[in-house]
DNA sequence: AATATAGAAAATATCGATAAAATCTTGACC
DNA sequence: GGTCAAGATTTTATCGATATTTTCTATATT
């Protein structure tokens, strides 16, 4: 997820930047909720000034929204926006995708089979739990933005990070377990295949089809995980009795 | 340009964002120069941190590019990075405005009345000069950006928005001379009046044509000045003689 | 002449303090 | 019982100062 730490000196800016990204991507801020300057610097122990930069750069990749004199919070998320980015990201990929494979060198294959061997080596899941979720997500970001690195266009590459980063969020939050994609590790061997192979419209179609077939799954748990909080809104307004003031929408859940 | 005031009380980095955004869009800041803090600070009257605020949006949008531990300057352009916005542009713009003429209620029907109006009423160029180049602007973006506000999608405005603004900049870096799209105005007026009726298909073709064409004048003003621009290199590189060291890249020209 | 280098100057990144807004609380009033 | 407003509290937004880092400059070295 983070961009690993090729360069040398990071700014506490950007550090901070990764570290809330990671942490809206992952759920740990539920979507909606509220992010405060003072409880950022005492969870990450920094002043204000990079925690509000980070912020207001995560505000231009869509993840957290800012409102003038009342400060920010995480994005809300829906199903309905969930299939339009994914739509939005299909096309964009296959730009980049067949750009890549038109102009990559013999140094951008060479970093697929890398990224594509580092996927494979690292476990979903740790036997514990989920410590070594995070690993896994970078490795998996690493290998798909491997694929398009070489397009050669960094307006493309900006929003290939921005997509993935959006629909990477939705997929944390749907809590999608990964036995529902068993066949995960496949995908990503002939997509790579195809690629290496230089085959675009193959390439293109497995890749496509990698994205809705996830796609299809975390629509379905988003649209009951939003019939479920509806359920829960209507019965609280209903314990809460009629003429109460209608502050339901956007409850804090931090 | 410049997200019209309607909402009260804006904060000074969001003034920030805007203004910067315009100077670096109008081409007050040309590509590739640095963007120092003290200097800004001192034209907007500010402090450090609203402006490092706004340069850090202004970041994720692709106008500016920062570079840990030493600042930020303008993003640079180039006519193969022109051409890729283009496509993409028109690629999300066209699903925008298919979901806003589907979604659009009667309001969004009448924002579009009303921007249209006003960009006709305002002149491209003040009789004195430029001055009234920024309310035309200011129009212009408002008339494209109703359009598709009805769209519904929270991450489509987003791009059309970041997109425009790209798009933008390169029109007012390649300095288009107004007179070389006499049926500008009429142009406009088709758009709006497919739109309005509704013809998805028009529409989006009329749109595309619109972009385009303006897209193929502005290659053409960009690829001059580029290799205007290599021939300038070149020689000042001749000048300064062979084994000269290699600094010529990334002149500063503030 | 080219390279390396120590020190000076400039610029960035960051902190702590504070002014300005928003939000919450409480109690008067209809 | 519900509305409203003054005051208390929390939070945001912003400034000025400072530690770090980079960049420039002049000098010494091969």
């Amino acid at each position: 997820m983070a961009t690993a730490g090729s360069g040398k000196a990071r700014s506490r800016t950007s550090d901070t930047y990764a570290r809330i990204r990671d942490d809206v991507i992952l759920g740990h801020f539920a979507p909606g909720s509220k992010l405060k300057i003072e409880a950022l610097r005492e969870r990450y122990g920094l002043g204000a000034t990079p925690i509000r930069e980070a912020l207001s750069m995560l505000t231009a990749d869509g993840l957290v929204e800012r409102v003038d004199q009342r400060g920010f919070r995480v994005a809300e998320v829906s199903s309905g926006e969930f299939e339009e980015l994914l739509a939005i990201r299909c096309n964009i990929e296959e730009r980049a995708l067949r750009l890549a494979m038109e102009r990559g060198s013999e140094e951008w294959e060479e970093a697929i089979v890398l990224a594509r061997y580092r996927l494979a080596r690292t476990p979903r899941l740790g036997p514990d739990g989920s410590t070594k979720d995070l690993e896994w997500e970078n490795c998996h970001k690493g290998f798909h933005m491997a694929l398009t690195s070489a397009c050669g266009s960094p307006i493309l590459l900006r929003l290939c990070n921005q997509l993935y980063d959006e629909n990477n969020r939705y997929r944390c939050i749907a809590r999608l377990n990964p036995s529902a994609r068993p066949n995960i590790y496949d995908e990503h061997e002939e997509i790579a295949e195809a690629v290496l192979a230089r085959d675009a419209d193959l390439a293109v179609r497995l890749i496509v089809e990698h994205y809705t077939t996830t796609g299809r799954l975390l629509h379905a748990a988003l649209c009951s995980r939003e019939e479920a909080a509806a359920l829960k809104d209507q019965s609280a307004a209903a314990k809460a009795g009629p003429g109460h003031r209608a502050a339901t929408r956007n409850p804090e859940r931090v």
